[in-house]
DNA sequence: TATATTTGCAGTCAAATAGCTGCATATATG
DNA sequence: CATATATGCAGCTATTTGACTGCAAATATA
């Protein structure tokens, strides 16, 4: 479980896209995070540690606890990766308006 | 190799990356996209199969060849999940933005 | 100080992944 | 019709994944 570690392997994930979207709203504790789910606090632990090692995670320290809050500029490599497709489905979009238009004249 | 099959779990591989790519230009047969890669056909093949099936990827028969092509609407599953998180990195941004005039200002 | 809580790390295991080869099928081409 | 080409499918294998349990370390709390 070493190998590969970027940020689309860590978002294949469904149980990581669900720690990432529950962290849009406050820095959340390891503990806090797995009581969400039904799985092993170690399991989810893993899980946390694989969003920290590809940066989609920072940390900071309170005593004991640790709190966990997204890093939402790392992401934004998805984004770069979906870029060039978006302009693609929008241009079928803008096609499909442009049919509808003339559809509408006729 | 038959569980997950979702547009995640597709863009997590990082030849199947390449082959969207590949196929934002043109149409390209199986024998095309793998002649651009070291593994074997049938290797390639199998990711061809992995995007096909989460209908990332379209076909058409033309003798017997078959031209895959890109099905880019299906892609907005992905960008529908960084919506949330680009709403969040935008305003570091802003907020940067408004650090950066500030210090100009003075 | 003794005990409880929070967390990370190591080890195990079944299932999934991604690569390979071999073979069958369908269509061009000579 | 015989041969070459394009493709998919089945089966094998090493590696990776994601789940688990157990244990150690650090910090609160009684």
């Amino acid at each position: 479980m070493e190998v590969r570690r970027d940020v689309f392997q860590a978002i294949a994930d469904p149980t990581r896209r669900a720690i990432l979207t529950m962290l849009t709203l406050q820095a959340l504790t390891p503990g806090a995070i797995a009581a969400n789910f039904n799985s092993s606090r170690q399991t989810i632990s893993k899980h946390i540690q694989i969003l920290a090692e590809c940066e989609l995670l920072r940390h900071h320290y309170s005593g004991r606890e640790i709190y966990y809050q997204l890093n939402p500029v790392k992401m934004k490599e998805i984004a770069d990766f979906i870029e060039p497709f978006k302009a693609l489905w929008d241009t079928r979009l803008n096609q499909l308006d442009e049919i509808l238009k003339q559809l509408k004249n006729k």
